[in-house]
RNA sequence: GGGCGCGUAGCUCAGCGGGAGAGCGCUUGCUUCACACGCAAGAGGUCGCAGGUUCAAAACCUGCCGCGCCCACCA
């Protein structure tokens, strides 16, 4: 620990008239984590309160996407730690298998190598290499947001206590029959040469073709025309299936038809998959190649003909003038074929239907039968996933997206989990020669089953969300029961995209449930995408893409951090552009020069209120005002609506804070009167400090740099979270608002008076008050309304001593204007006579429902009482500008 | 095919039963000793359309139109 705040250098300079993120934010973060303000431990004895960052990949920039997400996290998890919470924000990284293989790969390929030559051991030595020169590029631009985690407690997936935690989920499902080998069709990818779960490919529609043709009836009594979008699988077709009700079919069902290319002949079978108002009715079965044809053909004891290889090209199983050929020229070569022998019964194209891809890189999936894989069952584990959300011990934020939660697990299929790559952790289990297999936390010795010493490891390792999976609980030290398992698990909160809802989110829910018997998680929050400020997705190619560090170098963290948090909405897009980054740079400036203002006048120390009853009225009303900021705050944040507690900060700051808080006090301040100086100093810098604290969470820079002058402390990272006052709602019972409404009133009427009027600022301007209640109001705030609304004196006045002025109107008094030179009729007239239609619209419709008899029988007395006073209050407004029309001529 | 979300000021959005709001942009006037990264005043909206519920609807219900997203084995 350093010495106490005042030792700080910074703190004693003089405040610049602009502040300077740059010179600040790396001096402050370096300052934190020397302290260990984000270091947690487990034996505070305080509350818990823990999130795990969902892990980006090693190969990864941070972009805008992971800064909203940061942003969120960091407000909850500053809020929580000044709040008292034993607060831990646990980071880390992914090793992203698919992601970060590709990029090695291509590294390699530059330097006109490829993995193959390099060999598996090397080729992973290898990307270890890469991981460590280029995996902690993250973790620096994760600090340069401000994000406040632990960092002592960074992981890795691939580290070695995750890597454990992976064997012994894997073994542990194994054992409980949860985990099975078998052979079926699998999302392959083409290019990344590997199979793909369900949730890692996207469908999208794609400019196809329906081709219709015919096959012959090997008895050559006739043909069956069937339809397809890939021409080029028939050449794997083991038969053609009908609807067993189908009787345009009916005959047929039994035959065979001879396949044109083969020769071979193949079965009509009926089979109740089909479809018979799609097409033909009759559909062609490619059991290898097609995951309903797979079914059906299961059904029928068909081969499976695989016709394809790894990288999509047609195998030696085809006739000989396909092979080779990759899928899109075999498309294109057995259409031809088939035209040529005549066989072509239609074509539609462009033919748009839905087609999977990787997604990773886009390529086009293969439904491929690649041999052996690993599957995880499911059902058994969906049950209870489920049951967690529905009873409410898992809540999603917003709750809409627990609908999207039930009904993706409801119609969840088993889980390929093995992967044909390299980089990833690998499947612990063994073969020996009898081909038993041994699965094993620890590397074994000899097969479990027969005990033969020449066993050989799957070659295949584990889809990375296997790992991720694991992340809220092997993170903190699972399957080792470790005190932070023990204190911090289940962890508070999970804030994520929604769209690892399905590959990530709900995969934790079912195996935290499993493996450690609780929920991972109490509350997820699901954020939405970040696009452009037109509401566009930001990608490369389109050029609209904003580099959160770039921002930060150009604006300051706290900038970023602030445009983020205001638009951080529940919507599904966030639109987010520079200019929302430049209001949060303004925003940032405002407070130093704020506090600038305020701390320019105050001795030091940490702030202390006056008694109540020694402020003045606009003082007691800043401070309610600032109250409910605070609850707001409060209730926004509580409720994980960041743009909300965002918002209701910078309305409170600039426009009641600063527009009338500090503009009123101004005066007091610098008056020549020592106690009305402490009293006015204590109040403004009070509110202050308690609004840096409220704003530390979403801009931790400025708001450090700032308290730290007020010497109340070593830093606002540990100072506590502010908590409603007693008399928080004083103002209600006083009227207070009422007052302070007077007072803005009588100030805004005259400055609209001087725009309207077109009176130059230099023209000095009389008010003229009426005797009463007014008067005497005014008498008492003559000093700020003198100066907020530019007046030059303040007359009291007879009836009918009106003299050369204008009529305006406050509350339900007279209010004269004399102006001290002549001003122009004629621009003011048209502007009252359009304010005049306009009121007259309002009263009609006010009046009118103020008629209506079953208003007046069943509205409720205070909406019936407001009701009343509005329009009164309106007809006293007409009143007015028909004065002001008529003085005017 | 199933599900979800959105259509409110020029732009992007908040509001979600009794006063139509914010940010940015725009107009006008101000170098007023915290801030021109600012101050003050202002213009601008039949709250997608049509019905219904209600004393009262931008908000609740129904239908329609238009966008967007997710899920999905109709070849």
């Amino acid at each position: 620990m350093t010495g106490p705040a005042t030792a700080d250098r910074s703190a004693s300079e003089p405040m610049a008239t602009a502040y300077d993120a740059a010179a600040t934010e790396a001096r402050l973060y370096a300052e934190w984590l020397e302290r260990g303000y984000f270091r947690a431990t487990a034996d505070s004895g305080r509350e818990p309160f823990c999130i795990v960052i969902p892990p980006p990949n090693v190969t990864g920039a941070l972009h805008i996407g992971h800064a909203l997400e940061h942003v969120e996290h960091d407000m909850v998890v500053r809020r929580k730690r000044m709040q008292g919470y034993e607060t831990l924000w646990l980071p880390g990284t992914d090793h992203a298998g698919i992601a970060t293989q590709v990029v090695v790969e291509r590294q390699l390929a530059a330097e006109g190598a490829d993995r193959h030559q390099l060999g598996r051991e090397r080729f992973i030595e290898r990307v270890w290499q890469w991981k460590e020169q280029f995996g902690g590029r993250i973790v620096e631009q994760m600090q340069a947001l401000g994000d406040s985690c632990d960092w002592s407690r960074l992981r890795f997936t691939m580290d070695d206590g995750l890597a454990r935690a992976v064997r012994v989920a894997f073994v542990g499902l194994y054992e409980a029959g949860l985990i099975y080998r078998g052979e079926r069709l699998v999302n392959w990818c083409p290019k990344d040469t590997t199979s793909l779960s369900d949730s890692e490919v996207e469908h999208e529609d794609v400019d196809g073709e329906l081709i219709t043709f015919a096959y012959e009836l090997s008895d050559g009594s006739g043909e069956i025309q069937v339809a397809t979008t890939r021409i080029e699988t028939m050449l794997g077709d083991t038969g053609v299936a009908v609807h067993p009700d189908d009787g345009r079919y009916a005959d047929l069902v039994g035959k065979t038809v001879r396949h044109p290319f083969t020769g071979q002949d193949l079965p009509i079978v009926a089979d109740a998959a089909v479809d018979s108002a799609f097409g033909t009715g009759a559909l062609k079965i490619t059991p290898a190649h097609d995951p309903v044809d797979f079914e059906i053909g299961q059904r029928h004891d068909m081969p499976l003909p695989n016709i394809l290889t790894a990288t999509a090209h047609l195998s030696d199983t085809v006739p000989e003038e396909f092979r080779g050929l990759d899928r899109y020229e075999a498309r294109a070569r057995v259409f031809e074929r088939l035209e040529a022998i005549g066989r072509i019964r239609g074509v539609e194209r462009p033919y748009p239907h839905p087609v999977g891809h990787c997604y990773r890189c886009h390529t086009e999936i293969e439904p491929w039968l690649s041999g052996l894989q690993w599957f995880v069952k499911v059902d058994p584990l969906k049950v209870p996933a489920k049951q967690a959300a529905l009873d409410g011990r898992i809540t999603f934020h917003p709750d809409r997206w627990l609908r999207s939660y039930t009904q993706w697990l409801d119609d969840l299929r088993d889980w390929n989990i093995s992967r044909q790559l390299w980089w990833g952790h690998r499947i612990p289990v063994w073969y020996c020669l009898d081909g038993h297999q041994t699965a094993a936390v620890e590397d074994p010795d000899a097969c479990a089953a027969c005990g033969s010493p020449e066993i050989e490891q799957d070659p295949d390792v584990l889809d990375t969300w296997f790992s991720s999976q694991l992340w809220p609980f092997s993170t903190l030290g699972w399957p080792e029961q470790t005190d932070d398992l023990a204190f911090f698990y289940p962890t508070s909160l999970l804030i994520t995209g929604y769209e690892i809802l399905y590959l990530w989110v709900a995969r934790m829910i079912m195996s935290g449930l499993f493996l450690t018997g609780d929920v991972p998680f109490r509350n997820v929050v699901i954020h939405g995408l970040v696009r452009d400020a037109q509401g566009v997705k930001m990608s490369k190619s389109r050029g609209n893409i904003i580099d959160p560090l770039d921002e930060i170098a150009k604006a300051g963290a706290d900038a970023l951090r602030f445009g983020l948090a205001y638009q951080a909405t529940e919507a599904q897009n966030i639109p987010f552009g520079p200019e929302h980054i430049d209001g949060g740079r303004r925003f940032a400036n405002k407070i130093w020069n704020a506090a600038r203002l305020v701390l320019e006048a105050y001795p030091g120390g940490a702030p202390e209120l006056p008694p109540l009853e020694a402020l003045t009225m606009p003082e007691r009303w800043l401070l309610a005002r600032h109250q409910a900021c605070l609850e707001e705050v409060d209730a926004a944040l509580d409720g994980y609506r960041f743009s909300e507690a965002a918002q209701s900060l910078h309305r409170f700051f600039w426009s009641e804070f600063c527009d009338w808080g500090l503009e009123l006090g101004k005066a007091a301040l610098r008056g020549d009167d020592p106690d009305e100086r402490r009293r006015a100093g204590s109040v403004l810098a009070w509110v202050l400090e308690r609004s840096l604290r409220l704003l530390h969470p979403i801009m931790p820079f400025v708001t450090e740099e700032i308290w730290r002058r007020f010497g109340a402390g070593d830093s606002i990272v540990v100072a506590p979270w502010p908590e409603p006052q007693p008399w928080h709602h004083f103002d209600e019972e006083t009227g207070l608002e009422d007052a302070f409404g007077v007072l803005q009133d009588v100030i805004t009427t005259v400055r609209r008076f001087r725009s309207d009027y077109d009176v130059p600022a230099k023209a000095s301007l009389r008010l003229a008050v009426p005797p009463g209640a007014l008067q005497l109001f005014v008498d008492e705030f003559h000093e700020p309304i003198q100066r907020l609304a530019g007046i030059e004196a303040i007359d009291v006045i007879g009836d009918g001593d009106a003299g050369p002025s204008v009529k305006l109107l406050i509350g339900a008094s007279d209010l004269f204007v004399r102006a001290g030179h002549g001003f122009d009729p004629e621009a003011a007239r048209g502007r009252i006579a359009k304010q005049l239609a306009d009121l007259d619209r309002d009263r009609e419709r006010a009046s009118a429902k103020l008629s209506n008899p079953g208003f007046a029988a069943k509205a409720p007395p205070e909406v019936r009482r407001k009701q009343e006073a509005e329009l009164e209050a309106m007809d006293l407004r007409r009143e007015a500008l028909t004065a002001q029309l008529e003085g005017l001529g």
